[in-house]
DNA sequence: GGCGGCTTCTTGAAACTTGAACAAGCGACG
DNA sequence: CGTCGCTTGTTCAAGTTTCAAGAAGCCGCC
């Protein structure tokens, strides 16, 4: 896929253009990010990811998941959820439940109390979002931006389709 | 500067070409963040955020920044550069050097040794930016994320202009 | 049955980040 | 001068993330 071998030709720098939409990238990026991590961390008392995780699980069918599962559309490592459930159950918004067909699995399941606190909380964090994002976006840019972040996800993927050969690697 | 309480009138939710939308920002993001935080690591034996710390003082006049300059450029508290300073010099990329205007002030200097290690790794870390991102996008996509990564920015800017009344908040 | 390879989840230690509190120096204004 | 308010950079403790290692159960195959 590559034209030629970098080492071969000098590496490829960024051109003017690339880096300034590169160096935009990662500002706006962890501008976002930090805005949401304070305001969830203010208002709800955790982390951008933990929120995640509840979110998650209120959407599954019996608000519960299995620990791989949650893991995967939060795209952490097992050990992080495992640390972070802990937390969350420390905090009585999360519940550990052990899976009856599969020994090894457990369950994180939302609890009321976790129920409860995305309901308090969502408004002021959707609200968050629309302020820094949407409400500044034409559109089209919302169009466009959508676009583009499926792309560059769908570059990324780390497994999915099978399309790619995992012993090669 | 909001049109009404979301109190008042239930909190405005995200439709659901929004919710998309965002669900593919923070999937490509984390996705990518992951990606390039792996590669550096790897490759250059730091995190992206220290990463981008050398680079910020490779770009600067004698190669050197005030800590508080160096923490602004790259987006993080005095605090944390504090830390990460403290390990980049255990590493020998950087050396703090007193500033003789201002006895408070410390410069973070890059070294010999910090030069090296970014023309080292450089070259693959800009190869990775570019198959992440710009060998996916085309000259247009490129163009509309750096207007829209702009925007976004510029409405989370924490300073800047004095445009708004600290005193009042 | 039972062995080997795999998946599931957890653990522990080290690295990194956060936020509050602090020592020290600056600078202006009386 | 002196002192009050502010900035600079560090430190500490608590919280989070990573990585490597490991206990336990599943599954297929002989």
């Amino acid at each position: 896929m590559n034209k030629a071998p970098d080492s071969a030709a000098g590496p490829r720098w960024l051109t003017d253009e690339e880096q300034h939409v590169w160096r935009a990238y990662l500002h706006a990026t962890t501008l976002l990010e930090d805005h949401l991590d304070r305001q969830l961390q203010r208002d709800a008392g955790m982390p951008h990811v933990y929120y995640g995780l509840l979110v998650g699980l209120a959407e599954a069918p019996r608000r519960r998941l299995r620990m791989t599962e949650l893991a995967m559309q939060a795209k952490i490592t097992r050990s992080r959820l495992s640390h972070a459930v802990a937390r969350l159950e420390k905090n009585g918004w999360v519940r550990r439940e052990d899976c009856p067909a599969d020994k090894r699995g457990q369950f994180a399941v939302l609890t009321d109390e976790g129920v409860e606190v995305l309901r308090r909380t969502a408004p002021g964090h959707v609200a968050a979002v629309r302020q820094a994002l949407f409400d500044r976006l034409s559109p089209e840019q919302q169009k466009a931006l959508g676009e583009i972040m499926e792309i560059v996800a769908e570059g990324l993927q780390p497994k999915e389709a099978g399309a790619d050969l995992p012993w090669l690697r």
